[in-house]
DNA sequence: CGCATTTTTGAAGCGGATCAATTAAAGTGG
DNA sequence: CCACTTTAATTGATCCGCTTCAAAAATGCG
């Protein structure tokens, strides 16, 4: 898919989203970078229970972050991860994963050199609090999930997950003006959701005839965004901009 | 209810989950401290859209963190938060917080000078990385969480919530053999674990009745702690040592 | 084109919500 | 310290949203 690509020719960083780079932190961050690693749809970028395990930044595609529960087939997808996203912060911090992490489509990573963040921290503090913001937005953003899956019926829960989930494609420059790529299947926005595959059919139907948004063919369409935000209470996604690594 | 208290005379500090201080450490931390609060049971730390905002850590006694959804009075309680956490660092951090925090208990906070978090990074890289470490713990926590509130039943929910608040107790020095304080009524429970009122009073019931665990009081007693974690397949907390600022 | 996977749809059952009535507990003021 | 008021916990009856199971239709893929 992709060769190692150079950090000045990265097609993410020039995004508003993400924040520009001076000279020194360009070559900085060029030198974390280790090497560039391309995988299949559907493989396995990082497997629960793996110990150490590198740190990556999603270049292209996507890819979703879950947990299996009890031995059992129950499975909780936690996060879809987009361009940009870290993959393996959990790993590369605390040395073991409880979390794997899938390709949903053929992807590519920039593997980053773990060693390097720490002296990131002791060279550049700045950007040690600009990470530790990202970070705090991210438990903002689990605060709110927590109580979209606490409190919100099967129909505000999609709505809340398409509309954050184009906003945050949005802001890569990945969607259109009204519709994005949409690689998830029934049964990952049951497994996101708290849901059973066929409640989710179910609502999908519901919108699609109400002419709200529908799924078609890999692609989302979002057609009557006030009335999904409103249902769902959406209150738009963390404007950024962000620190890309 | 405690008068400002000396860092080196905390009685957190002692414990094992809490990271041992070096002299210079400790000086420093003495010196982020500016002052001690003392709120009432019920009083509100923190409101959500306030701006700006100091960063605390709680000293003694309980607090819940929450969120208002959509106008209603749907409440999704976020967190017990505990002696050692910090309350406020979104709000330092980010500038604006979207949820509240409210003691259940009379309570004493620290307030940290939000000014010297970033001193901290920058004097002490190293605790910049046990702070993201902790925050790391924090998120996979929240994982769990989210996969508590998927994917598990009312009981089993229940069942995790009691085992981990004990955990986490403990490691504070705040529970005894199987029992301790438990100042969360069965509102709070249900707001927590995303049930009615009603239900979590079954649950309860049922728990009590099988010589599980018993809430009695404002104390609760784990009486079968095994059937407890098996059911909810609860694991453990993070065991630290954690930094404590 | 044909097989495998996914999606859709229907029918039935269940877990938990809701509502309402009762009981218990916790404050409050005399 | 007791009667009164308020608030929270319990319990039963009913209802509804979602699950489960199963079959049919659609879609994708080699």
């Amino acid at each position: 898919m992709h060769e190692a690509v150079p950090c000045t020719a990265c097609w993410l960083r020039p995004r508003a989203y993400f924040r520009p780079l001076g000279e020194a932190e360009a070559r900085f961050i060029q030198e974390m970078k280790s090497a560039q690693l391309t995988v299949a749809a559907r493989a396995k970028v990082i497997e629960a229970g793996e110990v150490g395990g590198s740190l990556y930044t999603l270049y292209d595609g996507w890819a979703i972050r879950y947990r299996m529960l009890g031995e059992t087939r129950r499975r909780q997808i936690l996060d879809v991860v987009l361009p940009g996203d870290f993959v393996g912060l959990e790993a590369h911090i605390l040395g073991l994963t409880e979390h794997s992490v899938q390709a949903l489509t053929p992807a590519s990573l920039c593997v980053l050199r773990g060693r390097r963040l720490s002296e990131l921290f002791e060279q550049h503090p700045d950007w040690g609090l600009s990470l530790l913001r990202w970070i705090v937005e991210d438990q903002r953003r689990d605060d709110v999930w927590r109580s979209v899956l606490g409190r919100l019926d099967a129909a505000e829960r999609m709505a809340y997950l398409l509309l954050e989930i184009f906003d945050r494609l949005e802001q890569r420059g990945m969607a259109a003006e009204q519709s994005c790529r949409f690689p998830l299947s029934g049964q990952h926005l049951a497994d996101m959701l708290g849901l059973s595959r066929a409640h989710v059919s179910r609502v999908l139907a519901d919108f699609a005839q109400r002419r709200w948004a529908r799924i078609e063919s890999g692609t989302l369409l979002i057609e009557a965004r006030a009335a999904l935000a409103r249902l769902a209470g959406y209150q738009g996604v963390a404007p950024g901009p962000r620190v890309l690594l």
